[in-house]
DNA sequence: CAGGTTTTATACTAATCAGTAAAAAACATG
DNA sequence: CATGTTTTTTACTGATTAGTATAAAACCTG
């Protein structure tokens, strides 16, 4: 279907390897590691089993591509508001925002890939254990570098309960809470965090 | 080996259902609900597995009986600071102590069976999620009823951040933080939550 | 110690698992 | 249109899965 200008010959790829990807993103999100099968996956993504293999590896190398991807997709929505928008507490609103809608969105799973999913499987691999603890640890400085460009030098709020509270958020909407019970835990979340002066 | 003064008649049997369900705990803490199979059930609970489908039902009635067994325990131990110590910095400081103890202990998995395990299966299994919401729920409340009585009706800081609070402890400790780190990050939470008056 | 009852141990089932072998199909190049 | 190269399709593998049938073993009561 689609394909790079230069083919070495042979018979071109029937898929994008960014929207199988996606597809196998989502599985996972959903079904958990173990949880997935390689039927789920293929069935998902469009594709047999052995172009699965040619292009990802195997299961777990799969795995691995797909936190990856997730986190590329979902860290640079989340972060925006952090790049974009100069007022700190508007800039974290609108972080709590994005994650909001990323865990409590129509059409995906609910709860976090990182948050969830791959936390649960750390405990037994430690290559995504070190994988999404790097992620998450780059996530943690990005906010720590936009609070002490505000002026939050004194570490309160720090990067970590920013973030922990962001995690939070993913872990209720797994649980079942509502985008609009979300979006007011967020809006207390800022409030504490960032308390107007008292007129 | 134990058992009960009246006994119907029959083999008595050769295991204590509490003694084999912590050992179930174990397990599914470690490697999930769909990573845990019944032959590694069986053998860390040393009985074979028609004496555990007679005894528990089949393996998602054993999981709901490790989640409400492990609730019963870590619950008891976590909020017996909040009964018992009457100043409510020190009394969140030894909830806190108490959940870093059980997520990051040697001996048994890092992490939390309710917060990793039970929440990532959720997404796919409303038994368990209904559950653990009212496990949450009702620990969230505990909480917010010892804020009120210590005179922070004000709902800053809410039952709902010192409970995320404490959950993202137990995140960091199955992405590897050791206990001293966890400790240090807990006491930066009450030092936030409760700062002491400016001198 | 015989009869009744419950738990144990062993072995089995059909289904599903991750991963691969082999051949057919679809392309570029000559 | 033949050749070489790559992907796709189909089918397969041995291992593992959750759950159960059957029979032996261990107990209490009479």
């Amino acid at each position: 279907m689609k394909q790079d200008s230069k083919h070495p010959g042979g018979r071109p790829k029937s898929f994008d390897r960014e929207t199988v990807l996606d597809a196998a993103v989502r599985v996972f999100w959903e079904k958990g590691y173990e949880g997935t099968s390689l039927d789920d996956l293929t069935q998902a993504m469009g594709i047999n089993r052995p172009s699965l293999y040619a292009t990802f590896g195997k299961k777990h190398d799969l795995f691995l591509a797909a936190i990856d991807r997730y986190s590329a997709v979902q860290g640079m929505a989340q972060s925006a508001p952090l790049r974009e928008e100069p007022d700190i507490k508007l800039a974290i609103a609108g972080y709590y925002r994005e994650i909001v809608r990323t865990v409590s969105s129509d059409g995906t799973p609910r709860g976090c890939l990182i948050g969830s999913v791959a936390t649960e499987v750390a405990e037994r691999d430690p290559i995504v254990r070190e994988k999404i603890a790097g992620n998450l640890g780059r996530a943690e400085q990005v906010l720590d570098q936009r609070l002490s460009e505000s002026g939050f030098d004194t570490g309160r709020p720090s990067g970590a309960m920013i973030l922990s509270a962001g995690l939070s958020l993913a872990q209720r909407a797994r649980l079942g809470s509502s985008t609009e019970d979300l979006t007011a835990i967020a809006q207390g979340y800022v409030d504490h965090f960032f308390p107007d002066p008292v007129t």
